[in-house]
DNA sequence: CCAGATTTCTTTAAGTTTCAAGCAATGGCG
DNA sequence: CGCCATTGCTTGAAACTTAAAGAAATCTGG
């Protein structure tokens, strides 16, 4: 009986209302900072968040990257990118072509004209952001950094300790 | 010309470099996470994101809430909400009924059987939010409260700047 | 009372997103 | 060489999402 409180002990309710409420937080900020910024490219650019990310994914290396490179950096379905990039080389912001190397990969790249327009979008872009986290002191965007460095750190833990 | 020196060093071009890494940074975690619990809801309750939110929103309010409320709550468009309700009256998670003080008014609440299933789906969903967090320490966990607080008093000062 | 403004919700179009299934090219191994 | 697992991408179905326009009910000021 020894081992049945035991186990139990460790089986206890325990107090995770903290974490949850954390979590709830953070949702929140990033979804109210997200449609902050969806909104004003939109407004301003006509240009939608999703495409606006893709972008600068592509915007940090001028060779270009592969479709499974932009789907691991952006963190969504391979499906997902497909149609992006589909109708980013529509619109002529994207240049697309398929690896001489390896048939499979097709490597994209922005197109000058679609460079050219993003880099105009982020400019603007870094000013919103440093507007809406205007109120942080650089010790609190520090501190915040130092802290969901650490987050990261533990839900990539938690996510690869249940299998990917 | 002093007006313009003074002008010219508000307009400087700042470092916002910071600002900006923190966005990425906290929109990382919040996409690592979302999806880790996306994931584990689909695997284990067959359930999506969304649904499991709007459950949650009506789980606190047993009398139940309006299109409206819930629409502002999840901070998402009215329409998103008509069709996200009428998937779960679908399934028979959620009671709609028409407002008798006013007609316009929509009035829903989680059916017995929602309830039932949304409690059993909550607590398991606590556990993982604690699993993904278990590298922070109660004080990481207070500090980052604060501090996301802090900036979402902050998107919000500045979104209303902006016109809402 | 009643005309216009507002609020609540639905509808529509376009786009985003996931998951799963499928296809094509590659690489490894016997 | 030839099988077959793997990798990279596309496709298809369903769901989610937004913005914008519209319909219905309510409210408000004359």
């Amino acid at each position: 009986m020894t081992l049945d409180s035991e186990t139990k002990a460790v089986e206890l309710p325990e107090h995770h209302g903290d974490e949850l409420r954390l979590w709830l937080r953070l949702l929140t900020c990033t979804t109210l900072i997200e449609g902050e910024v969806r909104s004003r490219l939109r407004e301003r650019f006509d240009v939608t968040l999703p495409r606006f990310d893709l972008m600068a994914q592509l915007d940090k290396v001028p060779e270009g990257m592969t479709l499974s490179d932009v789907s691991k950096r952006m963190m969504v379905s391979n499906g997902n990118v497909t149609g992006l990039v589909e109708r980013l080389v529509e619109s002529g912001h994207l240049d697309r072509r398929t690896s001489e190397v390896d048939r499979r990969v097709q490597v994209i790249r922005l197109t000058k004209a679609g460079r050219a327009e993003f880099r105009k979008m982020a400019a603007e872009h870094e000013l919103w952001i440093a507007d809406i986290f205007g109120d942080l002191t650089p010790k609190d965007v520090r501190e915040l950094m130092r802290l969901l460095a650490k987050t990261k750190t533990s839900a990539q833990k938690s996510a690869r300790a249940r299998g990917d």
